[in-house]
RNA sequence: GCGCCUGUAGCUCAGUUGGAUAGAGCAACGGAUUUCUAAUCCGUAGGUCGUAAGUUCAAGUCUUACCAGGCGUACCA
């Protein structure tokens, strides 16, 4: 990681003149890259500790810096009180060199992450909400990953309970071909079902499986819920009895309230039968008993009502049973917006009750898993998503992911049309040209970029950081010749362009999306 | 009513723990190829960052109030 490593040696430098801000720094990218690669603030932070004029104490720092650093590195200068930061080409070329081994890179990590993510109902397809869900949620997965965390997916299958009865007598009314309750399932697919032998909840499973296999998502695990209803459920039950429950009205309730939820909530109904929410409390001390250090959970937004509570339980259930697990640092609870479909601009109404809607299979074969997966994860994941499938698929030749794919088949080509291939060996302290330069710093980048977005579960801003990859490389291309290039220049230019490649490669293969080598 | 998310260019959206002249794509207009894929590049135009106060050397970013939209607010899942 380029500016984490200039980020601690700065901090040393910096803290031997003490000039180390309170609040510590932050290393900003300048708005014009001309003036800099990285760019400094803390001069406004220490004019107010040193009662000096910012502008003085800027021209001090580039000073003492210039010092210490030497020029052969980098090159500090200042501008109103800004200190920039420009590396030298030398620089740049052992940056690249470092940059070939992967993982190390990265600060050791010992977290045991679950993520939790989609978990659809079996009663009926998947939309594209839960396209998006599960593309963000794979993608974290990725993310993780790659940045040597270990990371574990899970798909939470409910199926047992309400809903789940209310389909099954759904496609039996269909299959006696008498009227299906009003409260069922009226979906087409409810009458397809029907023609189907074999449980149709078993069927809807396996599809939802094949759908998100398509989409490139796979889970670790699938988890039952039925299987927590051999014990575990009242298991659970009986531990929150210890301290946080009493009964009311016939009801037991879980005095959830105590732990920051609007209301308490109950676990057993008068009826006598247990809630949802029981078997999640069971479902979520059963992750904790796999011994997870941190849980992630994905949720549509329009489950968000649910947050509350099941951060409550977590947090009781680890009291309970004297598990160290503090619910507002290590359970995460990501919510997905929802996503609108749109056709050339007018709203596609989504109805499960009419049996009126798009799925998200359907979505997938119209545009392709590349293009699905890429307008699901490059907004970020709180903003309400309107997803116009004409544009994602009318536009297929000027669309960001084929624009991205296409730097990629572009690069194979240039190796294919001169006839070389790859590996190719790195120049030794060869003059960079500005566009040569930038090209490297923005691949350089690549590591920040991943760490960032693993780190926050941010996955848009990896996505946006590609793109950003892939622009400034048709950039390069178009200024850069390499065919033509003198020989010098021309074998300066392949190992960019091959180090660009493998940058790219690898960035589509944590975005889920193919790498194509031509197009 | 209360809670969560959102409001930035005509449209869809970025905008890092507050930093330099608020950015991209699409749509519009004008250019670039005797050259490795023009699925590309360059330029022009387009803004009261929902509104109003406040904090700060500095606010799209933080605080408060209000306006608008989405979602939620079950002994449903």
């Amino acid at each position: 990681m380029i500016k984490d490593t200039l980020k601690q040696k700065l901090a040393s430098h910096l803290d031997h003149m003490e000039c180390l801000p309170e609040k510590g720094f932050v290393l900003e990218n300048p708005k014009n890259p001309l003036l800099g690669d990285y760019a400094l603030t803390i001069a406004f932070d220490l004019a107010k500790q040193k009662r000096q004029n910012p502008l003085s104490i800027a021209k001090e720092i580039v000073l003492e810096l210039s010092k210490r650093i030497p020029k052969e590195e980098m090159l500090f200068t200042d501008l109103n009180g800004y200190i920039n930061i420009q590396f030298t080409d030398n620089e740049i070329w052992k940056m690249v060199s470092s940059n070939e081994n992967r993982l190390d890179l990265f600060p050791k990590s010992s977290e045991k992450i679950l993520i939790e993510f989609v978990s659809a109902n079996p009663t009926g397809p998947l939309h594209i909400g839960h396209g998006r869900w599960a593309v963000l949620g794979d993608i974290m997965c990725r993310l993780k990953r790659a940045v040597g965390v270990t990371v574990s997916s899970e798909f939470y299958i409910n199926d047992t309970g309400n809903q789940v009865k209310q389909f099954r007598n759904s496609v039996s009314a269909a299959k006696d071909k008498k009227p299906i309750p009003k409260e069922g399932y009226h979906g087409q697919y409810v009458l397809e079902l029907a023609q189907e032998s074999g449980d149709p909840v078993e069927r809807m499973i396996s599809q939802q499986k094949e759908t998100l296999e398509k989409l490139n998502v796979t889970f670790d695990n699938w988890f039952s819920e039925l299987s927590l209803h051999n014990g575990q459920v009242e298991a659970a039950i009986s531990e929150l009895k210890k301290e946080y429950t009493y009964e009311k009205e016939g009801a037991l309730w879980f005095s959830s309230s105590q732990f920051g939820d609007d209301k308490d909530r109950v676990l057993i109904k008068a009826t006598g039968d247990k809630t949802y929410f029981a078997s999640d409390v069971a479902y979520h001390r059963e992750k904790l008993s796999r011994g997870f250090t941190t849980l992630v959970n994905v949720f549509g937004a329009d489950h968000h009502g649910y947050v509350a509570r099941m951060k409550a339980a977590t947090q009781a259930i680890s009291k309970v049973e004297g598990i160290l697990f503090n619910v507002e640092t290590h359970f995460k609870i990501i919510i997905g917006q929802l996503v609108s479909l749109f056709r050339e601009g007018k709203p596609i109404r989504m109805s499960k009750r009419t049996g009126e809607m798009i799925t998200l299979r359907e979505v997938i074969d119209e545009i392709g898993v590349d293009a699905t997966r890429f307008f699901m994860v490059f907004k970020s994941a709180d903003t309400h998503l309107d997803f116009d499938l004409e544009v994602a698929k009318k536009q297929s030749s000027d669309n960001p992911v084929y624009y991205i794919q296409y730097a990629h088949a572009r690069i194979c080509s240039v190796f294919r049309n001169l006839q070389v291939t790859p590996p190719f060996v790195h120049p030794e302290n060869a003059d960079l040209n500005s566009d040569e330069r930038q090209m490297l710093l923005v691949a350089l980048k690549l590591n920040d970029a991943l760490y960032e977005a693993a780190l926050h579960y941010q996955p848009h801003r990896f996505a946006a950081y590609t793109y950003q990859l892939a622009k400034q490389f048709h950039l390069f291309y178009q200024k850069c010749p390499i065919k033509s290039a003198s020989e010098e220049d021309q074998k300066k230019r392949l190992f960019i362009v091959y180090f660009v490649q493998r940058c790219l490669k690898r960035s589509l293969d944590i975005l889920g999306i193919s790498a194509p080598e031509q197009m």
